[in-house]
DNA sequence: AGACACCTTGGAGCAACTCCAGGGTCAAGC
DNA sequence: GCTTGACCCTGGAGTTGCTCCAAGGTGTCT
């Protein structure tokens, strides 16, 4: 089958078929004539499984982990596992600060109902003096970048 | 005080501020003679309310709105409790997904207990089928990407 | 005079795509 | 034979919010 048919059997566009080749996570597929890829059930395979694991908002780096033990680079699975737990952590951290964060923008929420005039907002004044309730201290500093899910560990 | 000590105050980068003046979001404050930024008290001010904006994972598009209310946009502030609003359902859709999520890989955990030859592992064989427990169909389509927590709306 | 910390600009790089321009391929229809 | 249309190719730019770098200028201390 071609690209397209195989991204819509994947549920991803042509062009992450070809990001993904790019990126060594799919072999290169046989070409046609016309210099069209070429795919077979093999390929669709192992697109879904990655695809399965995006689902599941692992990274690239975790994912090419995966396919490497797939393909022979280990006598058992513990690698697997370990990046399983690993993962799995990656997303309690992300809850966690979540939820943290959730509230701190409810206490935010309260300080005003919307109708007062901007200088008085009791949200804009929240947020020039520290965010929620957890403020106190003067230079504090700021949270850093925890927004990604999966960190620089498994390559 | 020039860019480092601003910086520093407010727990970021200096790249930080000049990318945040890029953007927009801090007017570029005067100049010593030897082409040194020099930034006062207000300066530190808005840059503290949009350091703790992000630290609420506020999108900078959804902070120049805030900041546009504070520079005196409107008569009330029922756009700033909208906007606050909105983005708690971020993160609210966020945790919601987040807390899926977890389930179906703990789920696919299950699986396996790591001592078992690649070919038998249950992960693997999870995330070839369809990643936890909610896999039933063939052809399903994958997840999308929501990924981001705010999405492309306060402009 | 030299060392050192700090500043300037412009540009590249990250993740994981997504979109586009400019062109090639192929089957169907007139 | 020629056009239409759907599909494909490559290479490059855009997304978000920074972060790092090179190459050079400034300011202070010794
Ligand atoms: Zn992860
Ligand atoms: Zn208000
Ligand atoms: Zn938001
Ligand atoms: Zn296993």
């Amino acid at each position: 089958m071609r690209i397209g048919e195989l991204a819509k059997k994947a549920g991803c566009g042509a062009d992450t078929v070809r990001y993904y080749e790019r990126e060594g996570l799919l072999p290169p597929p046989g070409r046609s004539e016309g210099n069209y890829r070429l795919y077979d059930a093999g390929h669709l395979a192992r697109l879904a499984f990655i695809r399965n694991c995006r689902a599941l908002e692992m990274s690239l780096g975790e994912i090419r982990t995966l396919l490497g033990v797939k393909d022979g680079g280990g006598a058992d699975c513990s690698g697997v596992t370990a990046l399983l737990d690993a993962h799995i952590g990656h997303v309690d951290e992300r809850i966690a600060r979540l939820a943290a964060l959730r509230e701190q923008l409810a206490g935010l929420r309260e300080r005003c109902c919307g109708v007062t005039p901007v200088a008085d907002c009791g949200i804009l004044q929240g947020l020039a003096e520290g965010g929620g309730e957890a403020a106190a201290g003067g230079g504090r500093k700021c949270l850093g970048d925890a927004g990604s899910l999966c960190g620089r560990e498994a390559g």
